[in-house]
DNA sequence: TTCAGGACTTGACACGTTTTAACCGGGAGG
DNA sequence: CCTCCCGGTTAAAACGTGTCAAGTCCTGAA
């Protein structure tokens, strides 16, 4: 006979209804949902009871607005085509998964742009904290996010304030890793195939790579730098090294190095009898490679794991937090590619 | 002397104080936000300006709280660790950047209970919509979403109810080919490697590789099942078929087709002499690996594009917007590990 | 019997934006 | 001269939740 007097006009349920059901007050039920120790046992089931009857859900954006904070934090990669990166999301969304939080996933696809657009969207949806590898050295793009009381974490990438925390592989000894192997196979006369080296990881890696020779006393590099980081970049990258070959290519990159395989093979140069080749992040199918791929390995998946551990201690307990700057040793892995 | 009277507490600027330091009303700055044209030309830059100055950013909270809806959508795929899935993200993400949406990345690991906590969280985050790669046919996990008005889109799977998108590639057609063109190169003893049959692609493949079956009229098709389609699962049932080679192998993943091709390499096995292989999806990678690997191709990226881009038809104009089940073909890659 | 104090609960307000109806001054039409 | 309409702008009322001061009820000690 009567009409449900719901307290939204919509179709969804609110925390008003549910406390109507109960026969409480919305206050309780926000308690019920925020900080259950404070209401009664009764109470509480009893709330608890109307809301899986009505089937309420929270309203974020509500939530968040009144809150100050929500429940969200972004992560901006370099380039979702690389596996590096994705094994980096997936343990970032693992972790995020498991403790409630929503990952809104951006792509710079390395364009600084591209990357002051993303930010500027996560600052609008008042993330409570980003995860970033950021597009290059440049102009500090995260102050926007700073003002706003936004948490960072970088992402491979050593921090760039004092009062920050980053999660770093060590690219430089990773170089070094690297080259010193191609030096002990005998090579002398070594090439490095990178993407621009505007890119931190490039430029460290070739750091690593000088001191490598240096220490050794022999040896030589030569450095054909391409656009972007992709097995059709390394293609083009090996047509240039075809002229004159050297005894060994380092890649900046896997997903580089099997483009270099790939021409190679395609022009009858074998490998690694005539020419050693190296690649770096170790990715999975670096392993089913025409040739197994000697590498460098990062603990790419636990690189993500813990950036995001390290930004929701961040956020949730910032007093009791201390900055930390993580920085993890990569290892070599021989396999075919640099046999002697 | 005067301290300035900032509508807001905190160090954030509100549209509040954008529109005192314009000298026009709040109503005024929201209407340049959103239809700007409706505001005199003068009034619109003078706003623009203050903006600028301020540096002042939308909240989106508040926005999406008011409107009822934000600019945010949910993407929840299979398997973050497999190429297809995020090259699939990545046409949503390039397509959802442009428009500036925001992406909210979920993974819901072939786990049936995670995907349907995920759907939950990005109810609560007040999705404009969702594109999901569901676990299974079973319970309609979406009807969480449908009745708080949320549009979907199926990825990769065929719509489950008579109002909704999807987009998909043919996979029983996809698995025909396959063995269509086993057949062809004279394998008559056929072993299929698949993950679980609740998959639906899993499914369709291996119908679509029986008709092959038939339609040839000879050949034998066995089966082996594993719980995961990663390289490693494929070693696995690699192992289970040493036994008793077949003439050839048709893996319902590139993933798996790897991980078999291993297995089969260090067994000492021919490929293709001894037995013929062929994967699906074609991914990059799959070119690269010890014997290049034939594939069935699917347009991965475009139907992450396309998706995306329905979805926001649908998003921004329920009316005009007819439901489409788009189906795309495969197509067939030969490479070296079916060479006759 | 009274009162202090604890354990819960309540109610009203605030968060920053969108939206609606009302308002304004002035030119056109009656 | 009055009315109506016009583009442009404003003031005020929501949206659904979190917070906190102010209650209410109950127990146990004085």
């Amino acid at each position: 006979m009567s009409t449900p007097q719901t307290g939204t006009r919509g179709g969804t349920v609110g925390i008003k209804e549910v406390a109507a059901h109960a026969g409480v007050s919305p206050g309780t039920v926000s308690n019920v949902l925020n900080r259950p120790e404070r209401v009664a046992d009764a109470t509480r089931t009893r709330v608890e009871a109307a809301i899986r009857e009505l089937g309420f859900v929270r309203n974020g954006s509500a939530s968040s607005l009144r809150a100050g904070q929500g429940r969200t934090v972004g992560l901006m990669v370099l380039d979702l085509g690389n596996p590096f990166f994705t094994d980096l999301a997936r343990g970032v969304e693992d972790v995020m998964s498991e403790r409630g939080y929503a990952v809104i996933l951006c792509s710079s696809a390395t364009s600084a742009e591209r990357e002051e657009r993303n930010l500027r969207m996560l600052a609008e949806q008042q993330v409570r904290g980003v995860l970033v590898t950021p597009v290059d050295q440049g102009p500090d793009r995260l102050a926007l996010l700073r003002e706003r009381g936004v948490n960072a974490v970088m992402l491979d990438h050593p921090a760039t304030r004092p009062h920050q925390c980053s999660v770093t592989v060590d690219d430089v000894s990773g170089g070094q890793l690297a080259v010193a192997h191609l030096l002990d196979t005998g090579a002398r006369d070594i090439a490095y195939v990178s993407g621009p080296m505007g890119i931190r990881q490039c430029a460290d890696r070739h750091a690593g790579a000088l001191r490598a020779l240096e220490q050794a006393g022999h040896g030589t590099l030569r450095h054909v730098t391409v656009g972007e980081m992709t097995p059709r970049a390394g293609q083009e990258a090996a047509w240039q090294l075809l002229g004159e070959l050297p005894d060994a290519i380092f890649c900046a990159n896997d997903l580089l190095a099997m483009g270099v395989l790939r021409a190679l093979l395609q022009q009858g140069v074998r490998v690694p009898d005539r020419v050693k080749l190296i690649g770096y992040d170790d990715i999975e199918y670096a392993t089913a490679s025409a040739i197994p791929l000697s590498s460098v390995r990062q603990p790419t998946y636990r690189l993500g794991r813990i950036a995001a551990e390290l930004l929701l201690e961040e956020c949730e307990d910032p007093e009791g937090h201390a900055h930390q700057q993580i920085m993890f040793q990569p290892e070599l892995v021989i396999r075919e590619s640099t046999a002697p």
